[in-house]
RNA sequence: UGCUCGGUAGCUCAAUGGUAGAGCAGGCGGCUGUUAACCGUCUGGUUGCAGGUUCAAGUCCUGCCCGAGCAGCCA
């Protein structure tokens, strides 16, 4: 008899199996009980008759709450009535444990009720479905990086002082010191593609402002691609093509997941290269017909990214910002240099920014002047300035959201669903 | 941080200023095809906290606490 999972029960019609697993929910017609079983893979439906069962293991069978862990060994047999075709008949059952009264009922909860028992919320359909189709976009993207030569290099969490003087840290003691976790590992992906050629950080970063929207959480995964020798074209074209990647292969492995959430799965089958491209200068322009009041130099904000990505079907590319409300490291367009080469990538049906890219300044006399101008420490970014000094190349790099994108591809209404113990302002329990 | 809305049973929600209610969950009983099963029955309350108005406050007023939505902040 093969352990088996549920997930895999359709190449096991006819034959007898052993399921682990947790109790659903279950229903019962007094002499006929019906489990419904998860494994973390599906759901199946077992039947417990006192036909193929003994009286005591029936009556077991009949005391089973919900979130109750069991074992049950029985044939499977295909039957139209059960949920997904297939059932199990059950002729053996060993309970690991009778579970108390499960707060989270099949009913209607509220957020607050719900993220107070994350560590229970995450069992639901909802939440499973969304931490696997999360994990299938993360396999996607490194598969698709390793196979373009890409190496994963990861960079520090703990960091001696900020990437950029502008965001908010969360300060940490360094036997003494003052550190700071993370807020991109960039920085430090730029050393290490002079090494590598192509690499990619993939881990948790840190933001301590006090955003309280459902596209922001303190704590956020983000992957960083840097690659030398490569300018604002290419750095767009293999962001588009691993967005393009990571879609298609969310929506080929991962189709009953989809459909737990009730995707609307249209707008994610037109993500196809190329991408709409849009400068900066051009979208305040839209922004404008559209009777937004902002002027050329202010940034956009939430509502603005709206209106511009309804314009289109796809993720579209905002570039050539104001230099002035980018980070220091921006290459200046050759053209204009009050403008930067680097490009946000606006994802479709009103989700917001998933990456953010650019191509970094390689001339040591240029960062050096930026550095200066922004009031950064110019001690502190020695080794950052060495890197132009030593066999310096253009370069380009990006950053993507990982829970933003996980959250444009489920089709959610709030990022807080998106990882499974989401950090939120105010809220670290549990 | 600002604006707005909310807080009643374990959960989701009702309740003209006039006796605190229902469904679900949980207990007990019934049912051989249920799909959030159903039927009967039982249990379940400091109405967020503190004060005030009133013969009478879940309901009106003030302050505070907590949550949510929106905005700001935000490579």
């Amino acid at each position: 008899m093969s352990k088996v999972m549920i997930k895999d029960l359709g190449s096991f019609m006819e034959k007898k199996v052993k399921v682990s697993g947790w109790l659903y929910n279950r229903t019962s017609k007094g002499k006929l009980i019906f489990l419904l079983i998860r494994d973390g893979s599906a759901l199946v439906q077992a039947i417990v008759s006192r036909q193929t069962l003994s009286e005591e293991q029936f009556n077991l069978a009949d005391k089973l709450t919900q979130e109750s862990s069991l074992e049950i060994m029985g044939v499977v047999r295909e039957d139209n009535r059960a949920v997904g075709g297939y059932e199990i008949e059950v002729e053996s059952l060993k309970v690991f444990q009778i579970c108390d009264s499960y707060p989270i009922s099949p009913k209607e909860h509220g957020v607050e009720f719900l993220t107070f028992h994350q560590h229970l919320w995450i069992r639901s359909q909802h939440i499973s479905s969304i931490l696997k189709i999360r994990a299938e976009i993360i396999s996607a993207a490194r598969n698709f990086l390793n196979s373009q030569g890409f190496y994963q290099v990861d960079t520090p969490i703990l960091t001696p002082s900020a990437c950029e003087g502008t965001s908010t840290l969360f300060k940490i003691d360094y036997f003494g010191e003052p550190a700071y976790l993370a807020q991109s590992g960039q920085l430090y992906n730029e050393a290490n593609c002079m090494a590598l050629g192509k690499v990619y950080t993939f881990g948790p970063t840190f933001r301590a402002e006090k955003s309280r929207t459902k596209r922001h959480l303190m704590e956020f995964w983000m992957l960083e691609p840097e690659m030398a020798f490569v300018e604002q074209e290419e750095n767009m074209s293999i962001q588009e093509e691993l967005i393009c990647f990571i879609v298609s292969s969310v929506l080929k492995k991962c189709s009953n997941e989809l459909t737990t959430l009730k995707r609307d799965v249209s707008f994610l089958k037109k993500v196809q290269p190329p991408f709409p491209r849009l400068t900066y200068s051009r979208a305040v322009e839209l922004l404008r017909e559209k009777g937004f009041d902002i002027k050329w130099g202010d940034d956009f904000g939430a509502p603005q990214e709206t209106a511009i990505s309804s314009l289109h079907e796809k993720p579209v590319f905002i570039t050539h910002y104001p230099a002035t409300i980018k980070a220091f490291y921006m290459q200046p367009d050759i053209d204009n240099p009050e403008l930067v080469l680097c490009a946000d990538l606006i994802a479709s049906e009103g989700y917001g920014e998933i990456i953010g890219g650019s191509q970094r300044i390689h001339d040591y006399n240029l960062l050096k002047k930026k550095i200066n101008e922004h009031n950064l420490p110019e001690e502190a970014y020695q080794w950052y300035l060495d890197l132009r000094k030593y066999g310096s190349v253009p370069h380009s790099g990006f950053g993507l959201g990982l829970e933003r994108t996980v959250s444009w591809i489920c089709g959610l209404s709030h990022i807080r669903e998106t990882i499974a113990f989401p950090r939120m302002l105010d809220k670290i329990y549990p």
